[in-house]
DNA sequence: ACAAGTCTGTTGGATTTCCAACAAAAATGA
DNA sequence: TCATTTTTGTTGGAAATCCAACAGACTTGT
């Protein structure tokens, strides 16, 4: 266990917590570690989730099966990053998605209701850790938001320029870099890189803006 | 401030609270009530949001206008609901939306900093509103999620086939009922309503599934 | 029962996206 | 440096969406 923990310091959910106390809140957390072949799965839809999970190494898919079978990958889980976080309040009902290992892969396991109720060793951090999931979730909503407005819009132009008007605003000011290549992009907008590619071309001769690889610069007017 | 204690209870915020606890609530998180003339903006795109709102009468627009001035309406604030909460951590950057009332609307302040923290006075309902948050965004964050997965889906069959068997799932039968009527579908999905009956139509013949109004059954195969 | 209004399905043409394929440009690595 | 791979832009035809318009079904209120 004592191996991950210079990856879990790097993590949001132990964000601030010396390297003693990680260990100390593994216990405190009743932590385990699980391992996962390629392919295999690791949550179905229709369980319920107790536990939250930091995946240590590999790749997990989130994906989803619809009622007549066909697969879709909604989201993949890289090392340090967090599964779980939006269902660590009691009731949060049912999985709706899988999740399934994409090579093999092992990740930490901590008990969902030990981190909500206080433990009564009253370790010292835990109200950081309760914190910082509150952080995540609160981040993650306003990210999911704003990405909703986006996929919002009709047409990929329209795509476009909502998201490049908020990168803008975001980074205060007409000339930013974006932090996708266009195929990246693409998938992030669900639309099809090619005509993603033409509209962006258009939107350039039609001087509404110009870019040079993920740097774009937006005009007036 | 009293006369908004029917509404605070039904809340989300206020859920499992008793009216006194309510009424002594209201002192401690500091709260208090603004008006706005229809057309007035309550929060303006940029601004750092320190207080957490539910609205008691009237209605909010939550639009988003790009750098080229285009509006777009991302969602409706009714009365009882709340906005901030996803805010509500120290740091979270500045508001990227307008919020704009739709008509003559009135609503509760609250200081997010107070809420965080407990108080002083150690009121016992405190922890309960600091749960009720975390229940409230973490929700928020699943059904996010959700709608996430749809609206990522290419084309108007599959949107309506990945929602269609969430429901199914949601609701543990094949034969279900959904809140919305064809025009609330259409939007809730953000594709063209006569496109999406045209579709519906399509699956029918083709045997998927079949619908009377807002009552569906999938059928497999 | 009637009128007015709303909701739903259908259609046709303009527009847009998707898809596959290919070429140019850039990045990578031996 | 040269060859290979990756990324990006461009294109043309097939398919899907959007939009406007309309008609029938259903609701609502008088």
């Amino acid at each position: 266990m004592k191996k991950y923990v210079p990856l879990l310091k790097k993590t949001k959910l132990f964000s601030g917590v010396g390297d003693d106390d990680i260990l100390s809140m593994l216990s405190c957390l009743n932590a385990s570690v699980r391992e996962y072949g390629k392919g295999q799965v690791a949550f179905r839809q229709g369980e319920t989730l107790r536990e939250l999970m930091i995946l240590a190494e590999g790749r997990l898919h989130i994906q989803r099966e619809d009622y007549w079978g066909n697969l879709n990958l909604l989201n993949e889980i890289r090392p340090g990053e967090m599964f779980g976080e939006a269902y660590i309040v009691p009731n949060s009902g049912p999985l709706l998605n899988d999740v399934v290992a994409a090579e093999d892969s092992a990740a930490l396991f901590f008990d969902m209701d030990r981190i909500l109720t206080v433990c009564p060793s009253a370790c010292p951090f835990h109200t950081r850790i309760v914190k910082n999931v509150f952080y995540t979730i609160s981040d993650k909503n306003r990210r999911l938001v704003q990405k909703l407005s986006y996929m919002a819009q009709r047409s990929t132009r329209e795509k476009l320029l909502s998201y490049l008007s908020d990168e803008a605003k975001r980074q205060s000011s007409s000339f930013f870099t974006i932090p996708f290549n266009r195929q990246q992009l693409a998938d992030f907008l669900s639309v099809d890189r090619s005509a993603m590619s033409n509209e962006l071309g258009k939107l350039r001769d039609e001087g509404l803006l110009d870019f040079h690889k993920n740097q774009f610069t937006l005009y007036e007017l």
